[in-house]
DNA sequence: GAAGAATTGTCCGGTGCCGTACGAAATGTT
DNA sequence: AACATTTCGTACGGCACCGGACAATTCTTC
């Protein structure tokens, strides 16, 4: 069963495994050794997180990070005008909350959870605490810093270069490679603010990548149908990103 | 003298420091103990560089990091095709190397000099060695991280939503505070590969400021004559993270 | 089933920018 | 001074995308 899903999706590496060994999916908090986690038990909770679930607002303090198990989070610019767009996103390979660890209390930016999933929701005084001097959660957040600068960057470019089609399948597959199964639940309404465009953009490309068989979509929800067509379709950078996750973190 | 300066640039706090109390301008450095500076002077060096110097090349190692004392450093992203855009600049406020501190060898990204100036290279173990820990340096290094990434994802969403004009006006602005006085070498072939726009494109605003009097050029040099001017016609990005930079490092 | 809300399909004029190209001006070279 | 080189000015067709608007479809609620 397991074998049959990994040959369908052909991409294991970042799909969420779905028998973690520790207790956790998440990556960071499953390779911990056992006496951090021993630490860090008590300070922390798993908590469901629905869509649009805010967990961090600009210029805002808050008093935990997150670790996600299942489901994605969304790291968002917010201009004066209320524009919001897309700069970033984590996983289960990664922890909302940098700025914590970082000893900056708050952030210029928004970061609101997307479908539905759980975390390891963390006292961010503890995270503090526990990487101030160093050890393996201090070394695991600095690889994964230096994926998310990968991720951040590359999209800068992406959104300078490339067209709304390259761009939403980048989006697609990113997300994919965060949730479980093919069904992503999201209008074309929502995806247009991430990507920074209007909506009738987006349902232009979703219907041409529809009508080229990669998607299926009705009614606030899209179906991944076939991931390598999107690959085919989207930008490098989809590939680019991947590969430095895979390589700072697999 | 000094306070003519001030005068008439009107931001003097991101503008390099002439007088530095501590032998060093770097904003970092600076503002090291003692006890940290004296175990780091043998393994630093201050070197001189010039326009064009790569200090960082896509997946290659390199044995440095640097702190900026005057001048400063792109970082780009490099297409397949060889297209390059900034995704972040550095200068004396902060470090080019951030991945050899995130324990990351290489990068995916290039890092490459910008005008005349000077940095003190530090060696690479050294840096790994002193900020392993914690401590002085690794606390700043830290902050400073979260301040890069709010230019880089700010970046982001202006290269999806500003204009050419803009855009210029801001990276005109960064670069301004970077550098001593008001003119800078620099083409309009250059700074449209630095925006990731048409070289034409970048002469059609140019020539639209310089006759409102905001900057003045001439083959290969532009002098910035109304900095107010040029704020009111750049993009909030510029003043998002200059607030992010102050609140977090000043 | 009907009414209402959410989501998607489509169209139109407008515009910012692209790709390209070529000439003019400024500078460097001998 | 004559030449090559770099840098800048400008123009033209084309296209991706925008802003806005409105109708059609699908789902939810009653």
């Amino acid at each position: 069963m397991r074998f049959f899903y990994h040959v369908k999706t052909a991409h294991s590496q970042m799909k969420a495994n779905p028998r973690p060994r520790n207790g956790f999916r998440n990556r960071i908090l499953k390779r911990l050794p056992a006496v951090v986690i021993r630490r860090l038990r008590k300070g922390m909770r798993l908590v469901e997180l629905n869509q649009w679930d805010s967990l961090y607002e600009p210029h805002t303090a808050c008093g935990y990070v997150y670790f996600p198990e299942t489901g994605m989070a969304s790291i968002l610019s917010v201009l004066k005008d209320g524009t919001m767009t897309e700069v970033g996103t984590v996983g289960s390979e990664g922890m909302v909350g940098l700025p914590v660890f970082f000893g900056a209390k708050t952030s210029a930016r928004r970061v609101c959870w997307q479908f539905q999933g759980s975390a390891h929701r963390m006292d961010a005084e503890l995270l503090r605490r526990e990487t101030r001097k160093g050890g393996a959660l201090s070394d695991a957040l600095h690889l994964y810093t230096q994926a998310l600068f990968a991720q951040v960057s590359q999209l800068a470019t992406c959104n300078r270069l490339h067209t709304i089609e390259q761009r939403c399948c980048c989006w697609l597959l990113t997300t994919h490679d965060r949730v479980k199964g093919d069904e992503l639940d999201l209008t074309h309404e929502f995806l247009s603010e991430m990507l920074g465009t209007r909506r009738a953009g987006v349902t232009e490309v979703a219907g041409t990548l529809q009508r080229a068989g990669l998607i299926e979509y009705r009614h606030g929800h899209v179906t991944v149908r076939n991931r390598r067509g999107l690959e085919k379709a989207a930008c490098e950078c989809y590939r680019v990103v991947r590969d430095e996750f895979d390589r700072l973190l697999g």
